[in-house]
Order: structure tokens, then sequence, then C-alpha cells
DNA sequence: TTCGCTATACTCAAGTCTGACTATTTCGGT
DNA sequence: ACCGAAATAGTCAGACTTGAGTATAGCGAA
């Protein structure tokens, strides 16, 4: 995956919160950012060390009790501005996505139409069941999310729309 | 970016069509499919490599008058196979995907919000902009492709329906 | 107390992706 | 006939990503 500067973005902005260690950040994010981020633990901990490179955060190793070391995290003032304009343009700008699946389609007519027909109909499950996952998360995450899992719910909704035109 | 799947099936689906040389796939990828499959001509490369290796597609390369080699793929029988399989699976399943632009939202209070109101404002414009642009293609690609603009179209809708429930 | 399980904290080799670059041919204009 | 631009056809170093692995600590049960 390309860098289009919102997993930075994200990484900053956890930082600016409170100073964090890597362990502890990838945690917060496989809890509570996972839905909507795509971020591996070690990918974060290459991001880290990128931003360091640049300058944007401080890292500092410390140890508590005999625990292995752990490296805390720390953003800079040039982290702080970085992270305004990266969430100005993040703001601001429109990234279409893409749909892994539209592939298939283009080849339907490769198969038997009653197969298809069967094919989709298991994806409309999928989507339903992706439907409750995002309905309960509603009830679990903090509330700042609730913008987001709306965002979500409505683009699922809207695939639904489609694959039942797609099915009619 | 990791492997779904999905670039190999439109490969071995192109080669399943007729026989091509990597540029021909490139070109034709770049000119219909560029706008709901990301796949640059390197990887395009790349992954025809694999495909090769994987026994999927064979190799031949051929010259026309005096232009440099070009390099002709052909699909296998294993290929066909493994283009069914592909195929199946791919329209069977459902792989949200994910907004890059959510991340920013997540910290929109860092922010006066006379200003995020305005950045989004312009992030509607840049969604009415592509939207302009995807209506423009249905008049320009083949109807196979009707479905999947249309797919384009009704998550373009959503995401406008959702930012101005966040804007207003 | 000791065995095994989970939590803590990363590391790294191997796989994947792409921007920038190379090199030749054809073609339109002057 | 010659020049510059566009088309043809890829290559590759370097950046990005991640599954699998490493190593230690605490903790509950037998």
């Amino acid at each position: 995956m390309p860098d289009h500067g919102e997993r930075q973005l994200l990484l900053l902005g956890l930082l600016r919160h409170q100073e964090m260690h890597g362990y502890q950040i990838n945690e917060f994010i496989d809890e509570q950012m996972a839905f909507c981020v795509d971020l591996k633990r070690s990918t974060a901990y290459y991001l880290l060390e990128r931003l360091r490179h640049e300058g944007y955060v401080t890292e500092e190793t410390e140890r508590t009790g005999n625990r292995p070391e752990r490296r805390v995290y720390r953003i800079t003032p040039a982290g702080e501005t970085h992270f305004q304009a990266l969430l100005r343009t993040n703001l601001a700008t429109y990234t279409p996505p893409t749909y892994a699946n539209d592939i298939g389609l283009i080849f339907h007519h490769h198969l038997p139409p009653a197969e298809v027909r069967t094919l989709l109909e298991t994806r409309r499950q999928n989507i339903l069941a992706h439907q409750e996952k995002l309905k309960s998360l509603a009830t679990v995450l903090p509330a700042d999310h609730l913008a987001i899992i709306r965002h979500h719910l409505i683009h699922v909704a809207a695939e639904l729309d489609w694959i039942e035109e797609q099915l009619s």
C-alpha cells in the first residue's frame, strides 16, 4: 500500500494526545481503529521509525521493572506542524476507494447466470454479516467514532442496494 | 498492498479473451479499468512474471518489424482453472474497503470548527468533481462496465449524503 | 514449584509495489 | 531530410508491508 499519509496522521494524532510506547499504540489501534484503518503491528513500528527519521517524533527507551525495554514515542514541534498539515489535507481531500470485488463482475459472463446469482447471494449474506458487526461496534466504541461508523453503515447500505439491483 | 487475488483475476480474464503482450495489457488497463482497479504498469509486469512462475500463463518473446522484443502472454489450462476459482471467490466475497479520509474526522476537534467546515466543503467539491468524471466515463466505456460505474455512482451518492449530514 | 499459557515488546527476512529511467521506432511538420 | 514529440516495451533500485519468529515476565492451577 503506497503512502497517502493517513497512517502517519493517525500515529501523530495518538501521540499528540499523550506519549506512548509502540506496543500501547498497536493495542489501541487493534482495539479501536482496526475497523477503519489497515495498519499491522510491524508496519506501525516501521512508520514510527520513519517519523523519527523525519524528526516528527522522538524515541526514548525506558524500562519498567524487569520487563523488556520499550521505546516511548513523543511528538515534536515539527511533528505538531506536520500533523496539522496532514489533517487539513485529509479533511479537504476525497480519495475514492477501490472496490476489490468489482473485477469479478466484469467477468461474470464466464459463468452460468444461475451460479453467478448464487454466488452474489452469498456475497449479500457476507455484507449483511458485516453490517451487523458494524452495528455492534457502535455500542462498544467511544462516541468519537460514531460519525465514522455511520459513514461505514451508509456505504454498506449502498452496497446492499446495488447488489439487490444486480440480483433483480 | 497485499494480494487478494483480484488483480490476477483481471490479468487472467484479459488473457482468457485473447493473448496479449505486456504493453497492450497495460494500455487496456489504463484506458478502461483504471477507474476501478489500482494496478501500475510495473506491477502488472511483476504479476505476469508471477503468474508465469505459477504456471498460469506462458510467455513467448516475439518481434514485429524492427520494434523491440515483446513478450506475448497466453493463459494455460491451469490458468483457466485458477481463473474460475478466483472468479467464484471474488463474486461470493465482500471485502470492505478502507476509507482513507476517515482518519481526519477522528481528529477534527484539533482544528477550529469553522475551518473544519470549510475543509469539508472543499472535500464535498472534490466528491462532486469525481461524480462528474464517473458520469462522463459511462458515455465513453463499453457497456460491460455500466454495472460497475453504477456501483461507484451509488457509493459516491452515499458519500455525498454522509458529508452533507456532517456539514449540517 | 513448576508447567504452561497469556501478555509484553519488538525484529527481520521475504514478499510486494512503483517512480524514475532506458532505449528504440514512428510520425507529423517544416 | 531533419528535428522533436509521442508511442513502444520494458527494467530496476529502493521503498513499503507483513507473517513468522524471538525473548522475557507474570500468573494461575496442579
